[in-house]
DNA sequence: CTGATTGCAAAAATTTTGCAAGCCT
DNA sequence: AGGCTTGCAAAATTTTTGCAATCAG
């Protein structure tokens, strides 16, 4: 998350306010999978009279922005993710466990896509279903 | 959905009922981006005595066992789509439009990601966002 | 039969909204 | 100063839970 992103909200008109910039470094700094109540909670460690509704509002006023997105990744509710550039998550279906890698191909498909959809492709998303070493042999079963 | 999705329920223990077959032939008919509520309505135009409650237990325990998936794009909360194979979807992050593409090169990658992680990789969610033809050159404003 | 599963309704958790006060520009 | 933003608390939504009745195997 560069610092650049201030000037991207500054320059869509809206205001730089401490809750918002106190979002934005929870982002920057934890970075990943933080679900809105794990966001709130960091915010108010910087500012502590954050509210949550506020919290709801800029990462709504974020996510329309393209500075962050909502993923599911397994978890019970969405948790947020930097939208810039690519994500890479390779998650086990059994322990929940995500690995994040960075070799990926998705470029490629790009210039293709672009021309064959007419879109202008800003990010992606790439996740790999399956089980990790520790789960491989051990299914869930019910009772 | 191939119908081989019930003996994968029966084998791993559970009871075929009217409420999960419901489910299933739902997701395995509009098969997409499918929200709970939407699951549930069209569930008891099947089935209609099916509750709320079930549709979630039986959305979680699908989840589970790798039939289905809950995903986020932009939407205000988890929507479903089929766990097996890969999804390939271009968001627009302006509109919210949806639309899905076949070729993918994640493929390709699964060899090398099971080698380096210890991985069995099942499937995959490759997603792009970025600003349909529609939308792009009219950006989103304050007020 | 036996215990998993269901539907209902209440409870809990998560999001959204209304509004006066406050802050950024 | 002007009006976007905020925080609070209430309202609305969405999910989860408790339980007796039911159903699949």
């Amino acid at each position: 998350m560069p610092d650049a992103t201030i000037d991207r909200l500054r320059a869509a008109g809206y205001k730089i306010t401490p809750p918002r910039l106190a979002v934005l470094q929870v982002i920057k700094q934890e970075g990943e999978h933080l679900n809105p109540a794990e966001i709130l909670a960091r915010a108010q460690a910087i500012h502590p009279s954050v509210g949550r509704a506020t919290v709801y509002r800029t990462l709504e006023l974020l996510t329309q922005l393209n500075i962050v997105r909502p993923i599911y990744v397994g978890e019970s509710g969405p948790t947020y993710i930097r939208a810039e550039g690519g994500h890479h998550h390779l998650v086990c279906s059994d322990c929940g466990k995500i690995v994040d890698f960075d070799q990926c191909v998705a470029e490629q498909m790009v210039d293709e896509l672009t021309e064959r959809f007419g879109f202008v492709i800003k990010s992606h998303l790439l996740e790999f279903y399956g089980l990790c070493g520790d789960c491989q042999g051990a299914p869930n079963h019910p009772g």
